[in-house]
Formats: C-alpha cells, structure tokens, sequence
DNA sequence: CGGTCATAGGAACAACCGTACACAACGATT
DNA sequence: AATCGTTGTGTACGGTTGTTCCTATGACCG
C-alpha cells in the first residue's frame, strides 16, 4: 500500500492567493452554486479547515475571487480604450473586446453571468458588479460622452446575457453594427 | 387552548394552479434560492408532500411557474405592440412597456433577473427563457425589421439587468432615448 | 351502499452545507 | 534551546435540503 497522496505541505505561503484564483475556477467550471468551501478545497487540494483559516466566510472568499476578476478584465478593457484614438476606432476596440474576450472565451463569459447570478442574491457581492459597471463606463467616456456610455453599457450587457442565454448568439459583425448604430 | 390553526382541506381542487403561483411569489419576494419545497409548501399553506405528489421535481415547478409568468408577460407585450400603428408608436410603446411593467414594478423586474439566475443553473429552466426571448423578438418583428428586432432586444435585457444591479436606474425618458437612438 | 383510487398528509432519510473549535506543527525571537 | 505566536489540520455540530414512503381520507362510480 502506497501512502496515499501524502500532503506534506505546512507552511504553504501564497495558499491564500492560490486559494482565491481556485475559487474562480471552481465558479467558472461548476458555477457559483456550486463553488462550496468543499468543492474548493478539493480543487485546491488543501483541507477544509483551511478556507476558514483564510477567509471568515465564503461570502468573503467569492467577493475576493470576482473582485480579482473584474480588475483583470477592466484592465484590460481599459487599455483597449486607451489604446484607441478615436471614437470610431474605440467602437471598433470595444466589438473585439466583446467577440475576443467575452463571447469568444466560454470562461469569461460564464464568469460574467456568474458574477451577475451572485450579486443578485448577496449585497455584498453587489459592490463588485457596482465597481465593475463604473469602471466600465468610465473607460468608455474616454471616448463617449456620459450618456451614450451609459446606453452602450447597458446594450452590451445586453449582449452578453443574451449570448449565454441563447443557442445563436450574435456574430462578431452583427454586434459591430448594433454598437455603431447605437454610437456612431 | 385554541386548536392550532386547523386545516381541514381534504380535497383541494386547483391546488396544482395554486402551487405554481405560490412558487412564484416565493420567487418574487424571497429569490429563487429561497424557493424551496418548505418554503413554498408553507406559504401555500400545504404539506410538503403534497409538492413532490403534484411535481416530480423542484426544477418542474419552478419551470412551470416561470413559464406561466413569461406567459403573461409576452401575451402583454405583445398587445402593445398588435395596438401600435407605426415604428415610432411601437418603440413608444415598448418604452412604456418598459417603465411600467417592468421597472416599474419591482416584482416583474426581480422576477426577470431571478429567471436569468435560474436558467444560468439550470438548463430545463433555459428552455424558458429561449421562449420568451424568441416571443419577444417576434412581437418586435411587428414593426421592426428582425436584425432590428434583435438588437433591441439585446439592449431591452440589458436595461433591465442594469436597473436591477444599479442604484441609480434610468429614467424613462432616458431609456426611449436610447431606444429611438437604436431603432428610431 | 361499498369499493376503489387519486389525492392529502406527515414523518423519516441520506446528503450536503457553513462554520466552529481543539489540537498539531512550524518559524521566529529570545 | 526554550518559548511563543502564527499557521495548518481534522473532526464535529447544528441546520437545511430534495426526495421517498407509508398511511389516511374522501369523492366518485357501480
């Protein structure tokens, strides 16, 4: 009999860390119901007692996963729009962002839809959709003015509901052409 | 000692139809991670046996409730838009539908997002917002051309996730704004 | 009037949950 | 080397869940 899967691992430095991108796997893979302190333990490898350890509550732990997301995809749609030097071209950065990053890759899209599902029913999840929302907007004044990017925000949440929701979601032209139409 | 409120209701036709609008509003005023079997049998004043009896499952009555509630909704949207003569009228009209119907009451829009929450988990519930989103594109379609219809359809959801997760809603003037913007 | 069967009722079960807590093991500081 | 405080671990508890199952009831039909 082999020792099984002997886990020799006291001291185990960055585990809170580790533990927060795990649990945005966990959500990604098996959705938000799903992601208990067990199942993520277990995606860890790392005993129950210590999710408790590091986080007070799982409330705490999935604020802490949502928030590292939203701050990687702001970031990054952020800099889309720093990078675009016109309005024109921020419509045509803002499509890709769509088609690439959200609809493209099923992960960010199911995290999206996740985040929303959480934060319908936890308060204190709401604060990272709210946090979410204006640095979104915010990043589209740049090239928007307030109330055109209010409307864009809303349509491509629209998009992106739709797109997880459906069989057919949009194509990458069709959503080009709703975005311009709304702002062009 | 009074007798503790008792309940003498053998034979109770109609119990079935009872059941699924109980089950909405436990939906409506408690989420639909509320709606358990005890909960809604409470609020029906029923035994908890009596839900597996006339469902096979919770998933089934959760279903045939949110069909029932999407029923009713599209049967008056779709009014609306049979009673609207033009283009304009209509997207008059669906910004009406909008501010009244469903921001308007809190109930129809919290009973909207909890169905998107549902249909992310769950895909038996997904087949239900597939029917609403195809109802609701066809009563656009009315008036407007189908590549039309699907954009605003697309930023219709948007909206009514974004008043459901923002503090501070649009105002209608706001939203029939940015409809015409779109389709006008 | 008697039998039958769909409905009503309530208790029980097994699975799972978040969290608490007592104890073990280590690093750092004396 | 002895001590102390931080970090890691395993187990247990109290509660809730969906679902099953056995029994009782009463409306309907012959």
């Amino acid at each position: 009999m082999s020792a099984p899967a002997r886990r020799a691992r006291r001291h185990d430095p960055g585990r809170r860390d580790r533990l927060v991108d795990t649990a945005l796997d966990v959500v990604a893979e098996q959705g938000v119901t799903a992601a208990t302190h067990r199942a993520i333990a277990r995606a860890a490898d790392v005993p129950l007692g210590s999710l408790t350890y590091h986080f007070a509550s799982l409330t705490e732990l999935l604020a802490a996963a949502f928030t590292r997301h939203v701050d990687t995809v702001a970031e990054r749609f952020d800099e889309r729009m720093r990078a675009a030097p016109d309005r024109a071209a921020a419509l045509q950065a803002l499509a890709e962002h769509l088609t690439d990053d959200l609809l493209g890759s099923s992960r960010d899209l199911v995290l999206a839809v996740e985040l929303y599902v959480a934060a319908a029913r936890d308060p204190a999840l709401r604060e990272v959709t709210q946090d979410w929302m204006s640095r979104s907007r915010r990043s589209l004044e740049r090239h928007l003015d307030p109330i055109t990017a209010r409307e864009v925000d809303a349509l491509v949440e629209g998009l992106v509901l739709h797109s997880a929701l459906s069989t057919d979601p949009m194509t990458a032209a069709q959503i080009h052409s709703a975005l311009t139409r709304l702002a062009g």
